[in-house]
DNA sequence: CTGGGGAAGGGGCCC
DNA sequence: AGGGCCCCTTCCCCA
């Protein structure tokens, strides 16, 4: 029995044995799969892992890029912005740019004013600025960097005047141009290497826009309302500037006259007029060329040149367009006027020029110069007068040689009744009996032209000459040949004439 | 010979 | 009466 339970207990045991060995290989087979699946979870986590980073550092790489383009923008959206711009209209087209920042702002912005120069006869660009503070600081205003080509302070600069800056940007002519006291910050930007060049000059803190437009050619600049901008570009004159009196005269007129009533002849014909305006195009640039200041030296000036003017005394409305003073180039000043103000084949330029040319050859006819007559002949009255020194080269240039023909005619101080005539000419002497007579005459050396015609712009010194100009239009001949049935718009066509029934001879 | 314009003179009107 | 203004006339030149 004992021995039973001995085997029995071993087999007991044995059978133990196995079933724990078998227990722990199960359990350890167990362990083991879960072991392989979770280092298989683990690898997989770790490769999640692995990605994951790699796509976190190409999102940071991508981030610290886009912090890097970030860090410097601007300069280049402006490129392209105004890559734009100059892709766009107008004369935003062409090689040769230059970027002008508004001063004082260290942005662009959308709604900043951008002066963009253009020329289409040179290659250079100019390529956008790039920021700064250091360059802000530098100076305000323009900030012009270039990617080629020399620096060229024509184009673009900040001024601190008006009137200094424009012998650098408006003109290649300095002499004709002085300074001026300072008076407002000016940014003034020039076009150029065009025909026709633009100046566009913008104050900080004033909305005045100037546009010049230059003329290099001299061609083609008559008989348009265009034709002042495409004429040549001056500029109101500063006191103590060169400048001719006609046009002085011309911005006086416009600034003075009153209600422009006083000219109107009664006419039906709305065509032809005693315009009391001026024509849209000259208006805007004679306003556009003159800052408020200007026209008060305007004033200033005329007032003294018209001192005893009658047409101010009425106010009378008087159409005047600029006369313009042309100066080309480098080419010494001289008295080139528009003959669109002044009629086709009006020739008193060249008369002025010779009268000059005289001037300086026969002494004679210095004696009879403006200056001298103003300071020999100041008991004289006279309608116009040289109310400063500058005004001496004026005068000087505005003698004219037609006055010869009305001494030819029976002018000349001598040569009327000196009680009748005591108003003399300033320019030739010639005495007239009343003082819009020499007015009227003086238009003759002037050029002033206060009439003109609306449906041709042909313009007159004298109302009567318009009017009877006005006939060509309206075709009206009044005047008829009791002979045949010939007629004539001038009464003295047909007296001449007649002289063909009557077989007189015009001329021996 | 005609057409167009420049320029001066004269006269009337108004203040 | 005188002066200023305006208009007309006239002469002349040029194309």
């Amino acid at each position: 029995m004992a021995a039973n339970c001995m085997v029995f207990h071993t087999q007991i045991a044995s059978i133990m044995e196995v079933l724990a060995n078998a227990a722990v290989a199960e359990i350890c087979k167990l362990v083991d799969d879960d072991y392989a699946v979770f280092r298989l979870e683990i690898t997989q986590s770790q490769k999640e892992n692995s990605a994951l980073r790699r796509k976190l550092q190409l999102l940071e790489l991508k981030l610290s890029r886009e912090r890097v383009l970030a860090s410097r923008p601007r300069s280049v959206k402006i490129l392209d912005r105004y890559r734009g711009m100059a892709r766009g209209e107008g004369h935003l087209t062409g090689g040769h740019r230059s970027f002008v920042k508004p001063a004082g702002h260290n942005t662009w912005r959308d709604d900043q004013p951008i002066t963009v120069d253009e020329g289409s006869g040179t290659s250079t660009q100019h390529v956008i600025v790039i920021e700064s503070a250091d360059a802000e600081a530098a100076g305000p205003g323009v900030k012009l960097e270039r990617s080629e080509g020399e620096e060229d302070p024509r184009h673009s600069r900040d001024t601190q005047t008006r009137v200094a800056a424009e012998p650098h940007v408006a003109t290649k002519d300095p002499p004709t141009i002085a300074p001026a006291p300072p008076r407002t910050r000016h940014r003034i930007t020039e076009v150029s290497g065009t025909q026709n060049a633009v100046l566009k000059s913008e104050t900080d803190t004033d909305t005045l826009t100037v546009t010049h437009r230059l003329l290099h050619t001299g061609s083609d600049h008559k008989s348009d309302p265009e034709r002042l901008g495409k004429g040549p570009l001056r500029y109101p004159p500063a006191p103590g500037t060169e400048y001719l009196p006609v046009f002085h005269q011309s911005q006086r007129m416009v600034h003075s006259r009153g209600d422009g009533d006083a000219l109107d002849t009664g006419g039906d014909d709305p065509s032809c007029s005693y315009s009391t305006e001026m024509d849209p195009g000259n208006i805007s640039l004679g306003l556009e060329t003159q800052t408020d200041l200007s026209r008060e030296d305007w004033n200033q000036y005329n007032s003294g040149l018209y001192s005893e003017g009658s047409l101010d005394k009425k106010g009378e409305g008087l159409v005047i367009d600029e006369v313009t003073v042309k100066v080309e180039g480098d080419a010494p000043l001289t008295w080139n006027v528009d003959k669109t103000h002044l009629g086709e084949g009006y020739s008193q330029g060249r008369d002025f020029l010779d009268y000059r040319e005289s001037l300086e050859t026969n002494p004679n006819v210095t004696t009879h110069s403006p200056l001298h007559t103003v300071r020999d002949r100041e008991s004289v009255s006279t309608s116009m007068g040289p109310s400063d020194s500058h005004n001496h080269v004026l005068f000087d240039q505005v003698l004219n040689s037609k006055g010869q023909r009305a001494k030819g005619r029976g002018g000349g101080a001598t040569s009327g009744n000196s009680k009748e005539k005591r108003f003399l000419c300033m320019f030739c002497n010639k005495g007239f009996s009343c003082l819009q007579k020499v007015e009227i005459h003086q238009r003759v050396h002037t050029g002033e032209k206060p009439y003109s015609c609306m449906q041709c712009h042909m313009r007159f010194a004298e109302a009567g000459n318009l009017k009877r100009h006005q006939r060509v239009h309206t075709g009206e001949k009044p005047f008829g040949c009791t002979q045949c049935h010939m007629r004539f718009a001038q009464a003295g066509h047909l007296k001449r004439h007649q002289r063909v029934h009557t077989g007189e001879k015009s001329y021996s």
